[in-house]
DNA sequence: TGGTGTGAATCGATTCACAGCC
DNA sequence: GGCTGTGAATCGATTCACACCA
């Protein structure tokens, strides 16, 4: 077991992450051991990559046997999740909104939406699968006395600036954006966007593309 | 103008969809120039990136002045779009399904969901936000006949896979999928994965970072 | 022999820096 | 002077190739 040094790129984050669902499906059909070539098959990237990135993490397969699933599965653990868990605050529950709350209930305590805020009046104080709806100007309120630190946007692309500013002033660290726009937010912050539109047009463009590479 | 020589990156063709929301908007607020700062400023990249895209295209700005709004337009549209537009099936009418339905809903007609499938009985037959949902085994003959050849991947994890088996055979070129699984696909078809939990994941482990970055 | 860990090499993406232009 | 277009340099990510181990 090596020391791990400093934070790897979001791209390996990217990939622990999916070496680690692939992982857990294959401990769940009792494979005990793994190879980096095998791991790399079924996250679709090279052997040579997966061997580089475990290292950042600082877990050491055997030679000849490969990997031991359920003990990287813990190193893996314990390098990309909090021990206790994180709260999620989702803000903005139109149809995307309700979607991601169905999506996420039940499932992975460990990382849950555990308030939504709106500004319909008709939402406020519903509970929707599992997850009460506050009134949008209680966000700095709620989000500050519990200590919440991560946000979903889910909001139209107009307010979404304004917003992810009342999110960065009480203390949120990270946001998931869905909204179509390039939002501005301080270092202190991290961001991710997931742009379906954009996407979208991604694929289409490509999807010509292939045909005549061949 | 130059000649355009060969297909750019997928980071590249990403910034200049993006860079054509951000024209769009400057044009809709009687802009009629841009300089590459500005646009990198709205866009969140450098200046010379935003040059470097550019050059992609073919398209180029003038000394002094910049960019011209519309005709930057213009030759963005016809670099990244069909003329004709193109249709694109859903599969998978859940919650998700539903949301991005809403979404696309009225706007973009270049690029709309024209038809959905399902396998839910209660959902056949019915029409949701325009768009008509059809039995899933109705997939093949649907999309064959009506040349769709992009496709929303919208199903669970456990059937996703043998879902774009299905899709690539009936000639789908492109597919957007939403499961969280790494699928296999034949060279032929172009995948782009938007993986809620895993970017969910990546947030809120960077989230941790920043703050001790300073 | 067939695996891992890893330095070195390669490949790609970004930035620098400057020529050319208005 | 301040802009664009772009060769050169830098930076980062991926792959190669091989030492080392069971």
């Amino acid at each position: 077991m090596k020391e791990v040094v400093s934070t790897p790129s979001e791209k390996v984050v990217s990939r622990l992450i999916l070496y680690r669902r692939v992982i857990a499906d294959a401990a769940q059909r009792s494979m005990g051991y793994l190879r980096s070539h095998e791991l790399g098959q079924m996250a679709g990237v090279s052997a040579a990559q997966v061997r580089r990135d475990l290292m950042c993490i600082g877990y050491e397969g055997s030679p000849q046997r490969g990997y031991n699933t359920t003990r990287l599965l813990d190193s893996l653990a314990e390098f990309l999740d909090l021990p206790k868990g994180q709260e999620m605050a989702l803000i903005g529950v139109g149809n995307l909104g309700r979607a991601l709350l169905s999506y996420f209930y039940g499932r992975r305590p460990s990382l849950s939406i555990s308030v939504a805020f709106d500004l319909d009046p008709q939402k406020i104080d519903r509970v929707i699968f599992g997850c009460r709806c506050y009134p949008a100007s209680e966000i700095e309120a709620i989000i500050t006395e519990r200590k919440i630190k991560l946000a979903v946007l889910a909001v139209p692309a107009n307010v979404a600036q304004e917003t992810v500013d009342i999110l960065a002033a009480c203390g949120i660290r990270g946001v998931l954006n869905f909204a179509p726009v390039a939002l501005q937010v301080p270092e202190s912050l991290y961001l991710d966007n997931l742009d379906v539109t954009l996407s979208l047009e991604k694929v289409a463009f490509f999807s010509r593309q292939v045909s005549k590479g061949g």
